[in-house]
DNA sequence: GTTCATGATTTAGG
DNA sequence: CCTAAATCATGAAC
């Protein structure tokens, strides 16, 4: 023990416990002769490249020195002493904190999305889910899929080797610092529960680096997300086929252009169309948000869709109507208003039309054909009625459907609801189009 | 590149 | 929840 002032005085303070370092640098800036100096500099670097082994040895040599000490015991009881009083009010401060929910956030997103988890079920679960998020037909966007699944097990590879490297750093300084410590019990009294807390104090230290590295990971999980699946990105259009089916649908259920939900899901399936699809706030309908568009388009440029709208018209009739001289001599759509001008209807085709289906509906109705026919045909010609006065007067006339479409200023909003309004004729199915549900 | 059509989203209102 | 309306963003035609 006396020894050690002693080896501090002489060790001096600069050079870290080696003497003649001190000594060579000063002859070495004293000197004028480069070769000398040269040597000087080779002999410091020479006492640089041994200095570890040194202070090794001798710190051992102390070691040893002290453990051996006939003192030693004595003076490890008291430490003991002492350490007991002082740890014993440490003690209890801060026990077991409780997970982070950052980090448990981050944790479920992870699972959720495939990435933690088991191995490879996840991923094919994760890319189920994504499917079945954006709704999966299939048929249009599996490609874009299995592009996305392999991204996503490539983001899942990347993290699982990280969080390995991460584990096995963390798990081996935390030996490292256990050993030491455990070394060091024998000089200084430590007890368990000091290491455990060490070690949980390494731990929350990791935890930042891991809690990086899944932030990190979600974000690349959310990037390819929203790059792979956000509908908005990758819109498609509808084939022709699809809109044909939701046109025949809206044109013929012109007065209520407003499918109830299971008309909807009608609709989606003959259309190959997803049900639903994951917004960022809400599930909607893809069917939905094309009648949305439909209405509110149709409403602001009536004229623009005039074409179309006798287009449908005619076909629907035909289709009402499946066996009539009328019903073909209707049928002709070659004629479809092509001279029709935006504002103003077109009298004398659309008027050939009108009467020619008109008088369809009278040949159905008093044939006592379906019903169900009546309204839509009525349907498809609403937005002709509606528009020209003495049309919608003859009609009326006939005192069975009272033009409830829409009107030039308004809309659909008057119009009574789908279940209010339609008669008895609307429920089992009035076109094909609108199959039974 | 510009323009138009069209599906999706956002906002506001019920 | 629904909707209308406005707006955004993409696809396709030119």
């Amino acid at each position: 023990m006396d020894e050690q002032p002693r080896l501090m005085h002489s060790h001096g303070v600069g050079m870290a416990g080696h003497p003649g370092l001190a000594q060579h640098m000063q002859d070495g800036t004293a000197g004028t002769d480069g070769e000398g100096r040269k040597q000087d500099i080779g002999d410091i670097l020479q006492q640089i490249m041994t200095i570890t082994d040194q202070s090794l040895d001798e710190a051992q040599a102390r070691k040893h020195a002290l453990n051996c000490h006939r003192m030693k015991p004595a003076l490890f009881n008291v430490l003991c002493e002492i350490k007991e009083k002082t740890v014993l009010s440490i003690r209890g401060a801060q026990e077991e904190e409780p997970p982070d929910p950052q980090l448990m956030r981050l944790d479920n997103m992870l699972l959720a999305e495939g990435v933690a988890g088991p191995e490879k079920g996840g991923g094919s679960a994760a890319a189920a889910a994504a499917a079945a998020a954006t709704g999966g037909v299939g048929a249009d966007n599996s490609a874009e899929h299995s592009d996305y699944r392999a991204k996503l097990s490539q983001i899942r590879q990347i993290y699982h080797t990280e969080l390995e490297k991460y584990e096995q750093a963390c798990n081996e300084f935390t030996t490292h610092v256990m050993n030491l410590l455990r070394e060091q019990s024998r000089t200084r009294p430590i007890s368990p529960k000091e290491i455990e807390r060490m070690v949980s104090i390494i731990h929350r230290k990791f935890s930042s680096i891991q809690m990086q590295l899944k932030q990190s990971t979600c974000e690349a999980v959310m990037i390819l997300r929203s790059r792979f699946l956000d509908a908005r990105r990758k819109r498609r259009n509808f084939n022709k086929q699809a809109t044909e089916i939701l046109n025949e649908y809206f044109y013929s259920h012109l007065s209520n252009p407003y499918p109830s939900e299971e008309a909807k899901e009608e609709l989606a399936k003959k259309c190959g169309i997803t049900v639903s699809q994951v917004t960022r706030r809400k599930q909607r309908s893809k069917v939905s948000n094309w009648f949305g568009n439909k209405r509110i388009r149709y409403k602001k440029n009536i004229g623009k869709f005039q074409e179309e709208a006798n287009m449908y018209a005619a076909r629907t009739a035909v289709n009402a109507t499946s066996v009539s001289a009328h019903g073909s001599q209707a049928n002709s759509p070659s004629t479809p208003n092509s001279a029709g001008s935006a504002g103003s209807f077109n009298m004398s085709n659309s008027g050939d039309l009108f009467m020619s289906v008109q008088s369809l509906n009278g040949d159905s109705y008093q044939g006592g054909q379906v019903g169900a026919n009546i309204q839509s045909q009525v349907d498809t010609l609403r937005h002709v009625i509606s528009q020209t006065g003495g049309y919608s007067d003859s009609l009326a006339a006939s005192q069975m459907y009272s033009p409830q479409g829409i009107n030039t200023n308004g809309g659909w909003q008057d119009a009574p609801t789908p279940s209010s309004v339609t008669s008895p004729t609307e429920g089992p199915g009035s076109v094909h189009s609108d199959t039974s549900n």
